[in-house]
DNA sequence: AATTATCTACCTACTACATGGTAGGTTCAT
DNA sequence: ATGAACCTACCATGTAGTAGGTAGATAATT
């Protein structure tokens, strides 16, 4: 791997699991194996190795998204499959999604960080609201709410407030337990 | 209002919205108008500001649940004060659950902070929980889901991730979207 | 009542270290 | 001989925290 990724999975690492506040230059550079004043030349700013970050991470989500829409076999399996998704991104429960770590930190993050976090939840409501629709036209998914962008949204808060509280407690079970609820009635569908 | 209020009134603010490791004793310095050094009078180490600043939270949070549980007329009135506070908690949508913002940053926290953190949780669960099964007696909350501990967790998992949500987008009305769907039920019931 | 000691809440001045970032040089493959 | 990928050495600034002093209120002793 060349070291460009390395020093992103580095970054990505720490500021999934401690903050965006809580990484270094002086961090990666121990981490990896080279001098600090090196990582400037792949990202001259901090700055720069936030938004590449970002992109890298939401293009990799993006994709399972799309993976996750034409293997799954109805709406209901595409919501599980999301679940599963932020689930096997907390790894032990400490990794929280790089998108709910930034939220965090200093908005002092230029425009191109704040809007990459703007984009992954606009893409992730979007996704949202089409597998909620579907899930109406071929049964899968039976709600009382009618409203799919309600329902996304509810969606997205619940697994991103689940990763919270993950992280809080520091047991994976946790997890299973907020979202239990929401994964019955798509079981039941 | 003397000094160790406003030192953990600043520090609270900029905490919940920019996070824990946004602020330092130089900012609060500045904020309320005496020297750097004095604030170390009040709080040797950030770490004692972090505690006092967490017991503090926690305690006006859990006079509020009190005082919801006590003057509501039903369950449903209940858990609808609950939606309420985390809505005014964000304030113009800036101020996020210090709980929250507390959750992402460094774990060198120290384990009195920590500790916090999960009583914070810990005391939301047991609220929420009673409130869902005053909710099956008093039969003013009708869910498909039967265990209130799930009930609980999802609930707390909802406002918290609606609180991230909303900090990204910026607007309030986020917020309320996110949480659209669990209000309705309350009302219908 | 006058003096002395103690305590609170601040101050100036400092330390040691971490931070992001820069200047300029070296190695090595193309 | 050009450029990518590193290096050493440095800088300005910010960080939590310390040492030691001071003005003023309060309490204790004479």
């Amino acid at each position: 791997m060349d070291t460009r990724d390395r020093l992103l999975d580095s970054a990505e690492a720490i500021c999934r699991s401690q903050g965006f506040d809580a990484f270094s230059y002086a961090h990666l550079s121990a981490d990896i194996g080279i001098r600090k004043a090196s990582i400037h030349y792949h990202f001259p700013t901090k700055d720069d190795l936030a938004v590449a970050m970002m992109e890298r991470y939401c293009a990799r989500f993006q994709d399972r998204l799309q993976t996750l829409s034409t293997t799954s076999e109805n709406a209901a399996a595409r919501l599980r499959g999301y679940l599963d998704l932020y689930r096997e991104a907390l790894s032990q429960g400490e990794q929280i999604c790089l998108c709910v770590a930034m939220s965090l930190s200093r908005p002092s993050l230029s425009e191109g960080a704040q809007g990459m976090m703007t984009a992954f939840h606009q893409n992730s409501i979007e996704w949202l609201i089409a597998a909620f629709e579907a899930g109406e036209q071929d049964g899968s998914v039976s709600t009382k709410e009618r409203d799919p962008r309600a329902k996304a949204m509810a969606t997205l808060a619940l697994v991103e407030g689940a990763h919270i509280l993950t992280r809080v407690s520091g047991t994976i079970e946790t997890f299973d337990d907020a979202v239990r609820s929401f994964r019955r009635q798509l079981d039941k569908g």
